[in-house]
DNA sequence: CAGTGGTCTAGACCACCTT
DNA sequence: AGGTGGTCTAGACCACTGC
C-alpha cells in the first residue's frame, strides 16, 4: 500500500460494509442475516472480526442477536419504536402509549432554513403536517412535522399514517431513524392551540424542536410539538 | 461447582471487582490503573478477558484509556463533568460553562419523599442548597438542592463550593455521580424567584426534576431547578 | 528501548435453538 | 445432530508513549 493515511481498522470496513447493506434494504427484517462464520468466510476475515463490527451494530440498535437463532435486523415496530424516542410519561412512571389524530397535511415549498437542513434544491417541496396526540383520552401534544417530499414521496397521499410515522418511514420509504436531537423549551400557549390542548391561552407549555436522522446521518424530519405538562413529564436519563 | 445457577461470565465478574475498586477510590485519578497484563496475572483469567471488562468500563465512561499511556479513572474534573450532564445550550449551538452563585444553605430534617428517595431513617437531616446560575452573565437557572448529610457529612461546613459539586462529591466523599435522571415540565415562574431570574412573574420556565446516582445505584443528590429557556435550550440526543 | 493499549487471528468449549 | 451466537484463551503484530 502506498500510505497508510487512510487506514481503517478492519472491524470498522466491515461495519461500514455491513451497515451500508442494512441501509439498502437487502436485508428483510424477518429473516435471520448471514452467520457470523458466512459472512467472516465472505469477507476474509476471522469471525472474532466479524463479530467486534456486528456488536458495534447491537450497541447501536441496528441488530439484535439470540444465541442458537441468529442476528435480525432490529425491528422498530409500533409500540417499541413509539417508545424508544417518545419520553413523555407520567411523573416517576412508566412510559404510556399516545393516540394520535391526524389534524391536516398540506405540501409547500421549502423554507431556507428547511432547505438548508434537509440540502434540498431551491424549488423543492416539503409535505407540513399536523397532528394532535393524546394519553389518556387527553390532548396533550399538539404537533407540526415537516417531511421532505424527495425523501418520501407522495407522503401525504397515504390513506391512513399509523401511530408511529417511523414504522410508515421504516417499511415505505427504507428510512431508519436512528438518532434524534430534541431542543426544549417553555413557551407561553399561541391562541391557535390553545382549543385543541383544552388549555388556556397563555398556559405553560413545554415546546420541542425535533431533528430525526437516518442511518446515513442526514436529518430525514423536523418536527415542533407543544406539550401540556400539567399531568406528565419529559424524562430524560443520562448515562 | 454444585450449580450453575450462579453463573456469572468471568469477563463480568471481573468488571464487578474492578468496578468496586474504582468504587473505594483505591485508585489515584492521576496515575494509570494496573496494565491489563498485570490484571490479567493478579486475576487468573486471560488478557482479553480483561480487556472485555476494561473496555465495558470505558463504555460507562468510568475509565479513560490512551494507547501507549495506560488505563485512568475517567476524570469527572470541572469542565468535562460540566458538559456531561448539563444540557442548556445556545439553539443549534455548543454547551456554555455555567457561572454559579451560592443564595443559601440550610439544614433540615428529611422530608418523607426525600426519605424514600435515598432510604434515610427517620430523623435524618439533609442540607437544602440554593443557589443561582449565570451564563453570559445572564441569571438562568435558580435550583435548589438536595443533599443527605449521612451521605455527605458536614458539606453544608465547606468553606467554598466548586462550580460542580460533583466534583466536590468524587474528591471529598467518594461519590460518583455516572447518571441523572431529569423530569421535565413547563411551569410559570413563582414570585419567589421572579427576582432572581430579572423575569416577571408567571413568565414560562423549564422545571427540571433530577435525580443523580452513585455508581452503586443510590440515589445521592435531588435537585429541583427552574430554567428561563428565552436564549437557551434545554438539549437532547437519544440515541 | 521497553511497556502500554489496539487489532487480528485461530481454535476451543459452552449454551441455546431447530430439525 | 448440527448450526447459531457467547465466552475464553493464547499468541502475533502494530501504534503510540516515555525514558
Amino acid at each position: 500500500m502506498s500510505s497508510m493515511a487512510n487506514f481503517q481498522p478492519l472491524y470498522k470496513q466491515v461495519y461500514e460494509l455491513l451497515t451500508a447493506r442494512l441501509v439498502s434494504g437487502q436485508w428483510k427484517a424477518s429473516a435471520p442475516i448471514p452467520s457470523e462464520m458466512a459472512l467472516a468466510k465472505e469477507l476474509g476475515v476471522s469471525q472474532g472480526t466479524v463479530r467486534k463490527a456486528l456488536n458495534q451494530m447491537v450497541a447501536e440498535q441496528l441488530l439484535e442477536r439470540q444465541q442458537g437463532k441468529g442476528t435480525f435486523v432490529a425491528e422498530h415496530t409500533q409500540e417499541s419504536s413509539l417508545f424508544r424516542f417518545f419520553r413523555l410519561r407520567e411523573p416517576h412512571g412508566e412510559s404510556l402509549i399516545p393516540r394520535t389524530q391526524v389534524l391536516s397535511s398540506l405540501r409547500r415549498a421549502a423554507k431556507k432554513n428547511e432547505r438548508e437542513i434537509f440540502s434540498l434544491d431551491s424549488n423543492e417541496q416539503v409535505v407540513e403536517l399536523r397532528r394532535l396526540r393524546f394519553l389518556k383520552d387527553t390532548p396533550i401534544i399538539c404537533e407540526k412535522v415537516i417531511q421532505p417530499l424527495s425523501i418520501f414521496p407522495d407522503i401525504d397521499k397515504e390513506p391512513q399514517l399509523p401511530n408511529s410515522l417511523y414504522t410508515l418511514y421504516q417499511e415505505k420509504y427504507g428510512i431508519s431513524i436512528v438518532s434524534v436531537n430534541d431542543e426544549l423549551r417553555a413557551h407561553t400557549l399561541p391562541s391557535e392551540f390553545a382549543e385543541l390542548l383544552e388549555l388556556p391561552v397563555g398556559a405553560p407549555v413545554l415546546a420541542v424542536e425535533r431533528a430525526s436522522k437516518h442511518i446515513d446521518g442526514r436529518v430525514v424530519e423536523l418536527s415542533y410539538a407543544y406539550c401540556n405538562t400539567e399531568r406528565f413529564v419529559y424524562s430524560v436519563q443520562h448515562k
